[in-house]
RNA sequence: GGGAGCAUAGCUCAGUUGGUUUAGAGCAUCUGCCUUACAAGCAGAGGGUCCGCGGUUCGAACCCGUGUGCUCCCA
């Protein structure tokens, strides 16, 4: 069969997963093998895949493709997110395209089309997963908002709730006002933005709440003007001796001439602003805390969509002026606001500020801080009911990867909020709370379930809560409710896949998701969801900046799929990528890749071409036994390597091990060791294991790149089985001195090369070799290996100086290089030269070391026997040099 | 403002309880080669104040302190 001249990716890419689906590889069911169980983290159901997607998905195939090939039952769980705030919005912007507002939907119309919606478009990742390579059990794919999975949630819910661990409250929340729904803090975004800060004064007054007439007062610094309408207090540090004789007396809020008192706390810091602080309880969190603190009413003054609103300020008689404020969004009413104090001459200076502001992670809108009635899981109890949230991460029970993510785990759990689960949207699980006409809550998982458990609700005029909950307390049962563990507890999946050995995700999520899986896990299943977490970083572009749509930077992966292939990008992507780090991604890392897939396709070619001139006895050369027994120990040694790496979860370093392994030992070494010459028959012996070797080495690489491996597989001769499915043989120990003689090889081979090229020999001029060796027969096994790899004609040895030639010493062996040529010594006498100063340098430096007496004294005795070794080596060194140098003249 | 982490070759990274030859790899660079598997290749080479300063130690890339720069998380 011709083989093609490069490896054409696209082509077997296609035909492998067609056949790797065909044959059900990717599925799995019980038995009785130990199970290996990875969940994916669901996409966003409107998701397309990106970088991000690529590592992470990259990382769990070669899990699971190696857990598969070690004779696991391999589980790899594929699905989708709800995601709540990003599909909504994405469906709200369709109907805006077709002309229909939300606002003009009723609830059931608005799921319809975001139903259809899904149906239409979503999962579209899911479909590209399969061009990377991923093998996911398609059978068991999930969905956030699947029956069973919702009815799980509800579950849930009304368990916690029934627990006392579910609570509503009014509460201080980020507020979208563009999505007009709460944020949790995970959600929201700080930005540095440029602002300004206005120095309002407020004026004192009388006894009478008029102005004091003498225009004293006190001013008070303020990035945000708009809501002075709500001010309710002026607040000091009670050291601040400026303000001392102030503390108790009141003071007039501008425009609205609200009479409030000016009060003391420590929280104030007295080198901002004025040292003065305005307190709006309404609009800022720490208001809000210190407003309950001295127990000051909260006054809003803004809607939901954070529009001035004067509905909470009937008390205050509002003048025609404030009233004209209503409906006046926040940003422009900071403008108004501003003159208008102004004209009364109340602003006293401004000043550029910058400033922290909270954007929301899903519309970028400026989030408020409002007031609203909220549900939220009450934390600090979840927890305390399962210590093991906690001691599981910290004794490594539950292992990240990397470590040191353990710290940022406890850390945020002792410092843990409360969460708030209620979302102001309709793409989602319903709340399942009813409210009767007194307003009343009622809670259960559905309507007739409340109407069984409670038959006096029968009847009722019962309205269920508008609200659904966070797309996370849905996902936060995902590595249980895959398995329907919630849905249908005890049943066969969830007793044999649960809990799930690996989790691969980013480190971004670690609070949103792994954290609350991990809560979920303990509380639901009264064990760890996952034995490991790998932490994956963030992709960035090679400058270092976040891949973004603005910048452009974010690459279109199937293009890049298309270009390279598949392995290449998975190559790529992997190379240099290890646990938490940010990987900058560089796309010559996916021509390494190609450049990779390339190499192999040649070997191949080569290997194939020696089947047509395969001998037919069966004689193994002495040079080709040490070559094949030299690269079998070193393929063991390497097998036992990267399954420490694997262990390790140091994959970049598995894969660049085997790289390393398949490029420069099996190619560049064991390959030409046994290349027979031009036409020459190739040894039955050498061709067979050749081959044997190459299908262990796909077997290894398969993980990494599964495509190229079951194509060479499979073209290098005649399968019962696929690769994928191919058991990993065990590691064999690795005999040592074998390897030994194969470095000294090498490091003959190189030495002589670079002499060669020292003097200018071209590649095709023969030399004559003489060997002064005490160790003869060490060499005469691979002399003939040295002969063709440093083009001699003959090989002889000696146990003297070769006069006219050049010295190359290795080790304590010397090799003498006689060529027609002529041959300049100068090069490689500098060469001498320079190596002999290293050597003399290195002897004094052990030297110094060696006859200080506290070393001796006190370094441990193998440490000291192997300064000694070291002393004698760099002598009998440059003793080779040094007659060497001597034989040159 | 609080907390965590990082800093090693031009780039991306290893460097395993402080001693394994005066620090390693890949990529990039340079030199020489169209050598019947591969120029997407082969054979070589050069390249480092291990961020600065101070300390502990017989001995520090590694431990401690401090400064600088960067990143992330939380307010």
């Amino acid at each position: 069969m011709e083989l093609s001249k490069n490896f054409i990716a696209g082509e077997a890419e296609a035909k492998w997963y067609a056949h790797w689906l065909d044959k059900g590889y990717f599925n799995s069911t019980p038995d009785e093998r130990e199970p290996y169980t990875i969940v994916i983290p669901p996409p966003n159901v409107t998701g397309v895949l990106h970088m991000g997607h690529c590592l992470n998905n990259t990382i769990q195939d070669i899990l699971i493709r190696r857990a598969r090939m070690q004779g696991k039952n391999a589980c790899w769980v594929p699905g989708t997110d709800h995601a709540s705030i990003a599909t909504e919005a994405k469906v709200v912007g369709m109907l805006r395209e077709r002309g229909i507002a939300k606002s003009s939907l009723t609830r059931e119309e608005f799921l319809a089309y975001a139903w259809e919606w899904k149906e239409k478009y979503g999962g579209i990742i899911l479909q590209q997963l399969k061009k990377l390579g991923c093998s996911l059990d398609w059978n068991r794919t999930s969905f956030t908002m699947d029956k069973d999975y919702y009815q799980s949630v509800m579950k849930v819910f009304v368990d916690l709730h029934g627990k006392g661990l579910i609570y509503r409250g009014k509460r201080m929340v980020n507020w979208d006002p563009v999505s007009l729904t709460a944020l949790s803090d995970e959600e929201v975004i700080f930005k540095e933005v440029d602002s300004k800060l206005y120095y309002v004064k407020y004026l004192l007054t009388d006894k009478d709440g008029q102005p004091s007439g003498d225009g004293a007062g006190l001013t008070v610094a303020t990035t945000r003007p708009e809501t002075i309408l709500g001010d309710i207090a002026i607040c000091v540090n009670p050291t601040d001796e400026r303000y001392t004789n102030l503390i108790g007396k009141n003071v007039l809020v501008p425009i609205i001439n609200r009479v409030i008192p000016v009060i003391a706390d420590e929280y104030v810091t007295m080198d901002f602003g004025t040292g003065a602080l305005k307190i709006t309880p309404a609009h800022d969190k720490n208001d809000n805390v210190l407003g309950i603190k001295h127990n000051l009413k909260a006054i809003d003054t803004l809607d939901a969509s954070g529009k001035f609103t004067a509905e909470n300020l009937m008390e205050d008689k509002p003048s025609e002026l404030v009233l004209s404020y209503v409906g006046v969004d926040r940003f422009a009413l900071r403008k108004k606001i501003v003159e208008d104090i102004s004209a009364l001459q109340l602003i006293e200076k401004t000043e550029e500020y910058k400033g922290q502001v909270g954007t929301s992670e899903r519309t970028g809108a400026v989030i408020e801080h409002r007031l609203s009635l909220q549900w939220f899981i009450d934390m600090q109890k979840f927890i305390a009911n399962n210590p093991e949230i906690l001691s599981a991460v910290s004794d490594d029970n539950i292992a990240f990867h990397p470590a040191k993510l353990k710290n940022t785990y406890s850390h945020w759990m002792g410092n843990i909020k409360d969460w708030c689960i209620s979302r102001q949207l309709w793409w989602g699980q319903q709340i399942p709370a009813w409210y009767d006409e007194a307003g009343n809550v009622y809670v259960a998982e559905s309507l007739e379930a409340l109407h069984t458990n409670q038959p006096a609700t029968i009847g009722m005029q019962l309205k269920q809560d508008e609200d659904v909950l966070d797309t996370w307390f849905s996902s936060w049962l995902w590595p249980m409710e895959v398995f329907k563990g919630i849905s249908h507890p005890g049943n066969d999946d969830i007793a044999y896949y649960y809990p799930s050995t690996t989790l691969v995700t980013g480190q971004d999520i670690l609070f949103f998701w792994v954290a609350r899986m991990i809560m979920a896990g303990y509380e639901y299943a009264g064990q760890r969801p996952f034995k490991d977490v790998y932490f994956t970083g963030m992709v960035r572009d090679k400058l270092g900046r976040k891949m973004s749509k603005q910048l452009g930077n974010s690459p279109d992966l199937l293009a890049l799929i298309d270009n390279y292939g598949a392995d290449a990008v998975r190559f790529g992507i992997m190379v240099s990528s290890p646990a938490g780090n940010d990987l900058m991604f560089d796309e010559s890392a996916l021509e390494q890749g190609r450049n990779f897939n390339n190499k192999l396709w040649n070997a191949l070619k080569l290997v194939k071409m020696w089947e047509a001139r395969v001998a037919d006895n069966n004689d193994t050369s002495d040079p080709n036994s040490f070559a094949i027994n030299w690269f079998t120990n070193r393929l063991n040694q390497v097998k036992a390597e990267v399954e420490i790496l694997m262990h390790q979860f140091r994959l970049s370093e598995a894969l660049k091990t085997i790289y390393s392994l398949i490029w420069d030992d099996f190619c560049s070494w064991y390959l030409e060791w046994v290349k027979p010459g031009f036409e020459q028959p190739v040894e039955a012996a050498v061709f067979n294991t050749t081959v044997a070797f190459f299908e262990e080495l796909m077997q290894l690489l398969h993980p990494f790149m599964p495509f190229v491996s079951e194509e060479i597989y499979h073209l290098l001769r005649q399968q019962s089985t696929d690769l994928c499915v191919t058991q990993d043989a065990p590691t064999i120990a690795a005999a040592v001195p074998v390897l030994q003689q194969g470095e000294l090889l090498k490091q003959v081979i190189s030495a002589l090369r670079d002499a060669r090229n020292k003097n200018q020999l071209k590649p095709k001029e023969t030399i004559q070799l003489h060997i002064q060796t005490e160790d003869s027969a060490a060499f005469k096994a691979i002399e003939n290996i040295i002969s063709k790899q440093v083009n001699a004609a003959a090989v002889f040895y000696t146990n003297d100086t070769v006069a006219n030639s050049i010295v190359v010493a290795v080790e304590q062996n010397k090799f003498y290089i006689e060529s027609e040529q002529k041959l300049d010594s100068a090069a490689l006498k500098t060469d001498l030269l320079k190596d002999l100063a290293h050597q003399q340098g290195f002897i004094a430096s052990v030297q110094k070391k060696l006859s200080n007496e506290k070393f001796v004294q006190n370094a441990k005795p193998e440490v000291i026997e192997l300064e000694r070794k070291k002393l004698s080596d760099a002598a009998a060194r440059i003793k080779t040099i040094e007659e060497g140098l001597a034989g040159l003249n």
